[in-house]
DNA sequence: AATCTTTGATTACACATGTAATCTTAAATC
DNA sequence: GATTTAAGATTACATGTGTAATCAAAGATT
């Protein structure tokens, strides 16, 4: 590829989110911790959760700052934000970029709850006041 | 990893989808017609492209007939069976499963259309009047 | 102070992915 | 029929990813 800035796009990787995701429920937070909170669910190597650690650093989407011997990690980027650039990756790539589909396809199979409904109907309620 | 049977879960890379998504648009179509397809975009490789139908032939996800000496491609994934399956693994591993969340992030970034908004209120009718 | 942890850094290694080039072979053309 | 194309098959190769093991060093223990 040959890459002279350090500037890239940076994409998390699978395992790489699910310890950024660990990271975000509580930080900063040192490396067992995550651990232990990874290992609530499935069951994680040390080593590997260490490497993953890592690679978060090295591509800018956690940082630390050192305490005695260990680290305390915490992301650099926010949940919120995240969420809000993979939901329009996957709605532009797959419809086209309008979310409404995407919702279609939620209710055409079940997946919609009522909860669900009574949020989009606020949301909605909120968006009409907005715009007119 | 070892596997034996050869039921794997197949990820779809982001290339491949590329190719999967321009092999949707009409098929069956031939490898020449597929890169015409995505060269009208940016500019793929003759050769990358046919390494990629490959790939998908290899993990299931398209198949062909033989056509003299080319091959006639189709997919053997349905696009909204796909599109179904990303939007709820999205949909869950960021939002915890409820799609309204989504949602609202699209409507604060401004990301939500008149037209959105007016599919979305049909699609709650249509909820309601089902589910009592 | 010497030794034993424990932590992060470095190295490993197989399989996936992006991106082609080369090899084979059958079909098209001369 | 001999030769040239052109299509798919095979091979290539750097980088990414999943999954650790080993190395080095600083702190904790004795």
């Amino acid at each position: 590829m040959l890459m002279t800035t350090d500037t890239e796009k940076s994409d998390i990787s699978k395992t790489e989110f699910e310890v950024l995701d660990a990271l975000w429920k509580k930080f900063p937070a040192t490396a067992s911790e995550i651990i232990q909170r990874l290992n609530q669910n499935k069951t994680w190597h040390e080593k590997t959760v260490k490497t993953l650690l890592s690679r978060l650093v090295k591509k800018q989407v956690i940082d630390f700052n050192k305490q005695q011997r260990s680290y305390l990690y915490f992301p650099l980027v926010e949940r919120s934000t995240y969420n809000q650039k993979e939901s329009k990756s996957l709605v532009s790539r797959l419809f086209g970029g309008k979310v409404a589909p995407l919702v279609a396809g939620f209710a055409h199979s079940d997946a919609l709850s009522k909860e669900d409904v009574d949020e989009l109907k606020s949301l909605i309620k909120q968006w009409e006041k907005k715009n007119d």
